[in-house]
DNA sequence: CATTGGGTAGACAGACTTGTCTGTTTTTGT
DNA sequence: ACAAAAACAGACAAGTCTGTCTACCCAATG
């Protein structure tokens, strides 16, 4: 296997074992064992687990952000484009491998002081409420930006709490109620 | 010390443990350290970690549930009781001890397949929902009885929201939002 | 007064963890 | 084709964890 090709094995296998099973209950060895490499190579591509949770972070960040822009861009420009990123949280919840917010799920099971991932974190969701104000400027007309601003946070706390939440209760409720309340304050 | 003494220290003790650092990351030995207990006297109180953390959980729904219904009961009532559950976090997030959802925090922790204390969640969160229905009953005059319990799960999900957020960006914005957004949909 | 239940301290088993290191083999670039 | 880089398997170190067990002690009770 070529060099490049090892490392995106390595992030995948332990993006699937920590997103389903926890980061701390997936071990390195599991994640070798699967990726059917040696540990050495392992350590030789990160040089400790912490960066490969980093790495897996970054991986479901960037699927996430690359997916739901083309699925809210593929849908007709308005109001609609903004309530397809409930659209997109309902098909990603029926998926088998739907588990939660791994930012939530990963700030749980690290010790406090890992500024590392934290900031990780932060950048997520700050770019996820970036990208949802760039929605709402592009789709709804709003002329006072403080109001167009609070709206943003509005939004991405629903949508937060439509995926931790259908998780959470194994049902699709929160996401069917959260988009629902959505349309309602953006109209 | 009396046995049901020492049952509610290690309770106690557990609790301040677990929600401060986490489940996994909290020892058994790290328990009876602070507690000033053995370890056998800790394994004749409880068979297994595991019922300390459903005792932690327990305890911790206990105590919020009492002082949250407290605070509520202390408002005007109409909907300044209902925004109040919003008053009562903005509270709670003030203390040092706030550490986001327990119920959360502890399913990232657990293997999947551990139904006892998912169970227990699935509890609390029903209980809690229950007591908002009940804060709209009594608060706001709601003739249609699917409105209101869509109005229930609603509130619900931005409470939740608020929790979680303001423990990731350790920020009150989720709060005041949330509040303010509960505000418009109860009138 | 003796028995006994339940406290103490802490050794121990056994199974995990991350990360290092040795030595061999395969792949890669020049 | 040859040299160097990097793969392989897996032993090992040093530490973590939960849960059991022994041995001792004290206080309450029949």
């Amino acid at each position: 296997m070529k060099h490049s090709e090892i490392r995106q094995t390595i992030v995948a296998t332990a993006t699937h074992l920590f997103y389903a099973n926890g980061y701390n209950k997936t071990g390195v060895n599991e994640i070798i064992d699967k990726a059917g490499i040696a540990k050495a190579t392992l350590y030789n591509h990160f040089p400790s687990k912490e960066d490969i949770c980093l790495a897996y972070l970054q991986h479901k960040h960037a699927v996430f952000s690359r997916d739901i822009k083309a699925y809210c861009h593929a849908k007709p420009k308005g109001e609609k484009r903004v309530l397809a990123i409930f659209d997109y949280l309902h098909d990603f919840f029926q998926d088998n491998d739907f588990n939660g917010c791994w930012c939530i799920k990963t700030v749980a099971e690290i010790p406090k002081d890992n500024v590392k991932i934290k900031n990780e974190i932060k950048a997520q969701k700050f770019a996820f409420i970036t990208f949802i104000n760039s929605l709402i400027g592009d789709n709804i007309g709003k002329s006072d930006s403080n109001e167009a601003e609070s709206l943003g946070r509005k939004i991405y706390l629903l949508y937060e709490s439509a995926v931790a939440e259908s998780h959470l209760q194994k049902a699709d409720w929160p996401i069917v109620e959260m988009k629902h309340l959505c349309s309602q304050i953006i109209e």
